[in-house]
DNA sequence: ACAATTCTGTTATATTATAACCTAAACTTT
DNA sequence: AAAGTTTAGGTTATAATATAACAGAATTGT
């Protein structure tokens, strides 16, 4: 389930899943997955890359969509707001979640290498935010968490 | 040492302090504290709220520093650099660090309401790395966290 | 069919950040 | 001190990211 990118995996698959749960969460709250939403979020979850705004601008295009900013900001923040997709905010730049539907922390590895990235469990963000609450009496209502390192595959070709 | 920002406190020591460690760490490092990095570098401090960059351009002005882009991004980029600073990436801005010097993640509080911004302790983001690290053979090298919500004066004043 | 709502198209502009090249100042070596 | 080297700052232009505002089309509910 929460699988890991890094290793060979089947991942026509991922995205496949990526849409179902998409469908179903739309369904959920009477949103409608709409062909540029639904198109932007199979490009986002093209390759476990973090994607910009501005590279989805020419491959929405290409497919015939209207081309324009407004018309990918407003479909990844559609993605946003369902939580289908999480923003990676020191790369300016978003990715598919592994869990949507579940509320929780955005908490991502992203390798400074291959540029791939892994959504982590959040157990220890919550951690923290509790943590932050009882200490300091703070009020905790978003949080995100981004690691940047090396991923196995990368670490070896360095050595 | 680690303060509460969201407590009323002597911020004129908060103001003195950072510019102690940082003259010190400058030495340290045979780096040059210059007129500009000072000045941005106070400027960062001025009330514990995280600071944009184009917010510092005209500041500058009025002091008769150079005004333009480069010159405040190559101040705060040094800051950044020898840990002075971190910054917000979620809000595109840069606040003081609490303990430069000792090398540690970027860990911060922000309320929504008054703009603040607290430094947390970041030992749970560290067992967060150590974990990633252990259970999928990740390399990290650097970590952020930002935390968004109210602090105990704005959830008073919501009620 | 009608009204209300939601979504999209379009143009313009705001905001954040960097490239490139040149000059000035500060340290190093002789 | 003079010459060479490194570091910092000035200047102009532009790149990259994001939003405002308004009009028109599609969808939904009655
Ligand atoms: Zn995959
Ligand atoms: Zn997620
Ligand atoms: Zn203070
Ligand atoms: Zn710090």
């Amino acid at each position: 389930m929460t699988q890991n990118v890094y290793k060979q995996h089947d991942h026509h698959s991922c995205v496949d899943e990526a849409l179902t749960r998409a469908r179903r969460l739309c369904e959920q709250n009477g949103q409608r997955l709409t062909p540029v939403r639904q198109r932007v979020l199979e490009m986002v979850w093209a390759n476990h890359k973090p994607v910009g705004a501005y590279d989805l601008l020419p491959k929405l295009a290409e497919e015939g969509f209207n081309s324009a900013p407004p018309t990918v900001y407003r479909a990844l923040d559609f993605l946003l707001d369902l939580g289908l997709i999480h923003r990676i905010s020191s790369l300016n730049a978003f990715i598919g979640c592994n869990h949507p539907g579940e509320d929780h922390p955005s908490c991502f590895f992203v390798c400074r290498e291959c540029g791939k990235a892994q959504e982590l469990d959040a157990s220890l963000m919550r951690s923290l935010a509790t943590k932050a609450e009882q200490d300091l009496g703070l009020k905790v209502e978003q949080q995100m968490t981004e690691l940047m390192g090396l991923c196995p595959a990368c670490q070896k070709e360095a050595s």
